[in-house]
DNA sequence: TTGCGTGCAAAGGTTTTGCATGGCA
DNA sequence: TGCCATGCAAAACCTTTGCACGCAA
């Protein structure tokens, strides 16, 4: 498929089934460093860098990013959901507490098209976060 | 008005000044430094980053983050539109051109009741911005 | 065997923090 | 005068790059 990625390497492999062990969970760079160095088999963290640029590439995972000093949050995305692709997941960021939630809703994914037919707005999931004040905070 | 600001420093005003002239365009913390340094009225790198941090706290200017690892935008939101924000106004980021879009519509107001309503997540107008790719730019 | 993938170390760039000085009220 | 703001230097942080070695096909 890709043109980069012709190798099916050990790491490669373990860091796709860990991404499909958790679904719908946003992962950090730094949480998969750790969850490999914590069952022993460590990757390196530039392979991991690496793996996760070909993946979203590919279409495999989603990249979100939330605030410019956070790191990058990447998120599995089920074979079944390909189909619709781009994403349906939306993101609300909590100005008080930082808790990041993320939904998947029909009506919010009306938006989407929404902004595409009545203003020609062509709405990218991955970048836009709602901001507010979530039900804990108020 | 905001407790961390009490006072209003020479620094703060030419920034202020500076953002006010040049409405509707995004610029970086690094574009401030060079404007000052140009005119021979150099600020501290380190004060701009504070002062545009309360700035955006205040709701004096919009900050927007278009990708991990290039700086954050800043741009000055004009004072007729303080008055109908909270709930009036939804800004529309173009990924290419950069351009903002102020939208007034009904249909995206329902987001936030619904947000409110079904997920008990108070959306704030103000802050949140929704990326995308404008008509021009597609 | 070929050449891509890996991982260490180091660099790159943006943003934050510590601390002494300076300036607003 | 009392604090806050400033700004330099240095740190913290995420991410990318260079390069030699290793492994998949």
């Amino acid at each position: 498929m890709a043109a980069k990625g012709k190798y099916n390497t050990k790491q490669r492999s373990e860091l796709i089934s860990y991404l499909e062990s958790v679904p719908g969970q946003h992962v950090t760079i730094s949480d998969m460093c750790d969850y490999f160095e914590g069952i022993g088999s460590g990757i390196g963290r530039t392979t991991i860098y690496r793996q996760m640029e070909r993946l979203v590439d590919e279409g495999i995972v989603n990249k979100y990013i939330i605030d410019a000093n956070s790191p990058a949050c990447f998120e599995y995305i089920k074979k079944e959901e390909h189909a619709d692709s781009e994403s349906d997941c939306f993101h609300c960021k909590c100005e008080k507490c930082g808790k990041l939630i993320h939904l998947h809703c029909d009506e919010l994914r009306m938006i989407k098209s929404h902004l595409e037919k009545r203003h020609s707005f062509t709405l990218d999931p991955l970048r836009t976060v709602f901001y507010g004040v979530c039900e804990d905070c108020r």
